[in-house]
DNA sequence: TACTGATCATTC
DNA sequence: GAATGATCAGTA
C-alpha cells in the first residue's frame, strides 16, 4: 500500500525501463497486439503496478495523495505524440462556476507523468516505461489553463457549446470524448433547454506537457 | 506532419 | 450512457 508521494515515485522508477511486455509479464497480463485494439491498455496496466484503484469515478487515481496518473506516448525525441484527455466537460450549464471546485482543477493539481517511449503503430509490447515525474502547474502553467478553462466554461454557459472547436485555448482545450460521432449526452442550448448533443472531453495540447517533460529532463543535468 | 475530430476497450 | 484508460487517421 501506497502512504506517500515519495512511496508512488519510487515504485513508479521501478518500471522506468521496463518494456510493455516484460511488465505484463509480472503482472500476467497478455499484451494486445493490434495498438488500435489496445488504446488504454498501457494506462491501465501502469494503473495495477503502482495500485491505482479509483476506477472510473471522476476522482484523482491515489485519491488519499491527491494525485493523478497519466502516461504519455513520446517519440524518440522526447515529444509527446499525443494530447492528454483529463476528464469530461460539464455540459450543463451552471453559473458561477469556480475553478478551483471542479473535476479538471483537481485532476490538474497534481500528476504523476510516466513517458512511454514509442513511435506510431509500434508494437505495444515494444513500447517502453521512462522516468516518472512528479508534477503540479506553476504559476504561469496554472494561470493559462484557468484562462483556457474560464473562456470555455463561459461558452458553455452563454449557450455556445456548438461553436467551441478543438483551436480554443492554449493549454486545455475541448474535443470529442465519446464511442462515436452518434453518442449523445444531456446539454444546455443557446435558449436554456435541455438538448442532446455529442459527449465532449478537456485535454492538454502537446506544447503543454512537452514542456512538463523536458523541464524534468533539464534538472537531470 | 501536426492537429482535430473520431474512435476503441473496459467497467459499472 | 457515463466515466475511466487512451490512440487512430484523415485532412488542413
Amino acid at each position: 500500500m501506497i502512504k506517500n508521494e515519495q512511496d508512488l515515485l519510487a515504485l513508479a522508477h521501478q518500471l522506468c525501463g521496463l518494456t510493455i511486455a516484460q511488465l505484463a509479464e509480472r503482472l500476467n497480463e497478455i499484451v494486445p497486439d493490434n495498438s488500435l485494439h489496445a488504446k488504454g491498455f498501457v494506462g491501465q496496466l501502469i494503473e495495477r503496478a503502482l495500485g491505482a484503484n479509483s476506477g472510473n469515478l471522476p476522482v484523482a487515481d491515489f485519491p488519499d495523495l491527491g494525485v493523478e496518473l497519466k502516461t504519455i506516448p513520446i517519440n524518440t525525441k522526447g515529444k509527446p505524440r499525443e494530447s492528454t484527455y483529463i476528464c469530461m466537460v460539464p455540459l450543463k450549464a451552471q453559473y458561477h462556476i469556480v475553478f478551483e471546485q471542479t473535476v479538471v482543477y483537481q485532476k490538474l493539481q497534481r500528476i504523476l507523468w510516466i513517458p512511454i517511449e514509442s513511435e506510431p503503430h509500434t508494437q505495444v509490447s515494444a513500447r517502453r516505461i521512462g522516468q516518472p515525474l512528479l508534477w503540479s502547474p506553476n504559476e504561469i502553467q496554472f494561470q493559462q489553463l484557468r484562462a483556457d478553462w474560464q473562456e470555455l466554461v463561459d461558452m458553455i454557459a452563454m449557450g455556445e457549446l456548438e461553436m467551441i472547436s478543438a483551436q480554443i485555448g492554449e493549454y486545455l482545450h475541448i474535443r470529442p470524448k465519446a464511442a462515436d460521432a452518434r453518442s449523445l449526452t444531456k446539454s444546455i442550448n443557446f435558449l436554456g433547454e435541455t438538448t442532446q448533443t455529442l459527449p465532449r472531453g478537456f485535454y492538454l495540447r502537446s506544447v503543454l506537457t512537452e514542456q512538463i517533460i523536458n523541464r524534468s529532463q533539464q534538472k537531470k543535468n
